[in-house]
DNA sequence: AATGGGACCTGCGCGC
DNA sequence: TGCGCGCAGGTCCCAT
């Protein structure tokens, strides 16, 4: 489900409705989700503990607890937080808050990995990724893309060169700069540089104050629909007409990844 | 270094 | 109605 946005949207939430209560009890539906330690662990360490801080990177939820650990998670493809949680038939697991409600875990095709860690900055995941969108100048950004001939659209996507943007996000930016997903990076113009540098940081923006994109399986903590989804230009939009010039927008495969674009706006 | 494929899983919508 | 196929907001791993 989450990218940037998505999980923005679920970590500012979670600081008005979770921070400082304590989690009472955990229950593991479906251990699987559970990466490290063993459930049992996992269980045991995380009971008793209070929720001090929320942290985001990228596309990583970052739990600190009063116990000095980090609750780590990644909601991949389906993952979802809800609070209060109702308990569904993709409720994998439930933390139960001192507010008497639950936290509910849910995901449907148990992609997503949850951690409790020592110190999360030491994550494998989180020493390889890029800087996001908002950490960067563009002149640093230019440079980035100065050494690479992959197809743009594919390098968007890879956590390692910039952290944060997903396929939805990659596609909407590079429509709004006028690119063709299948240029090779270091073929942009100075100009195009700058404007999909810009275009990507307002993608992203617009889509956190519209609370993220429900396309399928994301929702807001409260399990409300994210509104973004009804602003997306090509995303989704195969052999829609578009919405500029009309011509029908096409789906391509690159890096394996669903590929939306308008041949006649980004030629 | 870059690219492609498959793997991890489940469920949905589509065409037949 | 039922079946098989392709597809899915992510990431990792292996082969060329």
């Amino acid at each position: 489900m989450p990218e940037l946005p998505e999980v923005e949207t679920i970590k500012r939430e979670l600081e008005k409705a979770v921070l400082g209560k304590k989690i009472t009890k955990v229950s593991v539906i479906n251990p699987k989700v559970i990466k490290e330690p063993s459930p049992k662990e996992f269980q045991k360490e995380i009971a008793g503990a209070t929720i001090k801080n929320i942290l985001r990177k990228a596309k990583l939820l970052i739990i600190e607890l009063s116990n000095g650990k980090f609750l780590a998670i990644h909601l991949k493809m389906t993952g979802q937080l809800i609070y209060p949680g109702k308990g569904s038939k993709l409720t994998r697991v439930i933390f139960s808050l001192s507010s008497g409600k639950d936290l509910d875990f849910n995901d449907g095709r148990l992609f997503a990995e949850l951690r409790l860690v020592d110190d999360w900055q030491k994550l494998k995941f989180i020493q390889s990724l890029g800087p996001e969108p908002f950490d960067l100048s563009c002149e640093h950004f230019k440079k980035m893309l100065a050494s690479k001939k992959t197809k743009i659209k594919p390098l968007l996507l890879d956590q390692t060169f910039i952290s944060g943007v997903g396929n939805i996000y990659a596609n909407e930016a590079l429509f709004r700069a006028k690119i063709n997903p299948g240029r090779p990076a270091n073929s942009l113009s100075q100009k195009e540089k700058e404007l999909l540098f810009n275009e990507l940081k307002e993608t992203l923006k617009e889509a956190i104050a519209h609370k993220g994109s429900s396309v399928d399986q994301y929702v807001q903590l409260s399990g409300e629909d994210g509104g973004y989804a009804k602003y997306h230009k090509v995303y989704d939009r195969e052999k829609k007409p578009c919405l500029k010039c009309k011509i029908p927008i096409q789906r391509i495969s690159l890096g394996g990844r669903g590929t939306y674009f308008c041949p006649h706006c980004q030629a």
